[in-house]
DNA sequence: GTAGCATCAATAATCGATTATTGCTTCGAT
DNA sequence: ATCGAAGCAATAATCGATTATTGATGCTAC
């Protein structure tokens, strides 16, 4: 299906930060650099505003997000309300399956490298994505579906949040927390885990918000 | 927008039961009912299914979704999670004009029939509403998007699943359960309001789902 | 009688063109 | 010079028609 290429394309190019927040998503430009109709592109952007990734302007056309600070500490706040019960519920549930994949991707994760020199001020997309799976598969063995889609919403709403916020830490890349997230996991320590995550959000949107940008370990 | 209206439409019919789960959607039916072009029904279906109101099989079209009981226990351990944390932020931040707001919310839903016999077996939509509104109202002095959108999708899910659970309970209503609601929200005990919220919860999924089928006050 | 292939009708996906709306610009009046 | 209204260019929204896919039907070969 057109659409869906259409859509995984201009999804990642807004993660990526290739548009500026407020910059019109004008169908016919869109529609004639990929070489496909309007119908397409526009099915991709209706799409986009419903997975919260671009806003419609009624009449109007649509356009990246603009994210308030406001927005981005409340997706914060949405984060440390729900993601320590589900990890809760992932400690308890989880299998020897779940415990071999959360090894894996802390692997991964603490093995990437979250800057490179030639790639910007901002963090590597390998490194985006080893984190975003390294949380996802702490949450997963809690094996609500919707839980998960919550998730999955909330992490890109952040993601995107951080990709365009006031201060960028490139030093904190919270190694640390993620370590000790996997040990509490892995040793079934379920109030430290949500501890330990509760602490890692609030650090991040801290660190992301605050004038002072304090760096972290 | 025309979209727009076909959306609301849709929303309407699909929440209704006016289709069946699985039923196909047909962009051009809908169209040539509607008397609007195919490529307005087709935005109207993707918006649909971004809200999980609709399924879409790849070059087969869309269609109602189909909830296995599973995914509806599912949804509602969601919101067994989600709203009484979402509930405690609300208690503790309302100010008296969210009090006014829930007094009110509880005062429509228990003048408002949840049955009536024309209606068929389902309760009316007014009541529906009034429920939706209460359950809205009590959870919106936390005064964060991010959670209260959270709500409402799983609101729209769990009602949907609802609709078409094996087990419907006309004598279910709880009035009771209300009640006890908005007594400990407005009363500030926010131990007791959740506690109430997650057993309301918890009947609700297990009237609608359990062979027995249990009535209750 | 059954398995497998070819044909066909239904409809999903896509396209190019048309209509309607918006914000900007320009022109005129005070 | 400035304010306001009319005209204009850009583009959003919509439409009708075209192309591609799918699942079903029926035919043929074994």
């Amino acid at each position: 299906m057109l659409s869906e290429q259409v859509y995984a394309q201009l999804q990642g190019a807004i993660m990526r930060g290739d548009y500026s927040p407020g910059e019109a998503l004008k169908p016919q430009d869109l529609a004639r650099e990929q070489g496909v109709s309007l119908a397409v592109t526009r099915e991709a952007l209706v799409r986009l505003v419903g997975e919260g990734l671009a806003d419609r302007l009624p009449n109007r056309g649509f356009a990246v997000p603009l994210l308030s600070d406001h927005r981005w500490q409340e997706i914060a706040e949405a984060r440390r309300v729900i993601e320590p019960a589900v990890l809760r519920m992932s400690i308890e549930r989880g299998d020897v399956d779940w415990e071999a994949r959360v090894r894996a991707a802390h692997h991964r994760l603490a093995r990437t490298p979250a800057y490179v020199p030639e790639e910007g001020e901002h963090y590597t997309g390998a490194w985006a994505e080893a984190h975003r799976v390294f949380h996802r598969t702490l949450l997963d063995a809690c094996g609500n579906r919707a839980l998960l889609e919550t998730f999955d919403r909330l992490w890109t709403a952040s993601e995107l949040a951080r990709r365009w916020s006031a201060h960028r830490d490139p030093d904190r890349d919270g190694a640390e927390e993620h370590r000790r997230l996997e040990e509490a996991a892995l040793a079934r320590d379920a109030d430290t885990a949500a501890a330990v995550l509760v602490q890692h959000l609030t650090l991040t949107v801290a660190a992301l918000t605050d004038a002072s940008g304090q760096a972290s370990p």
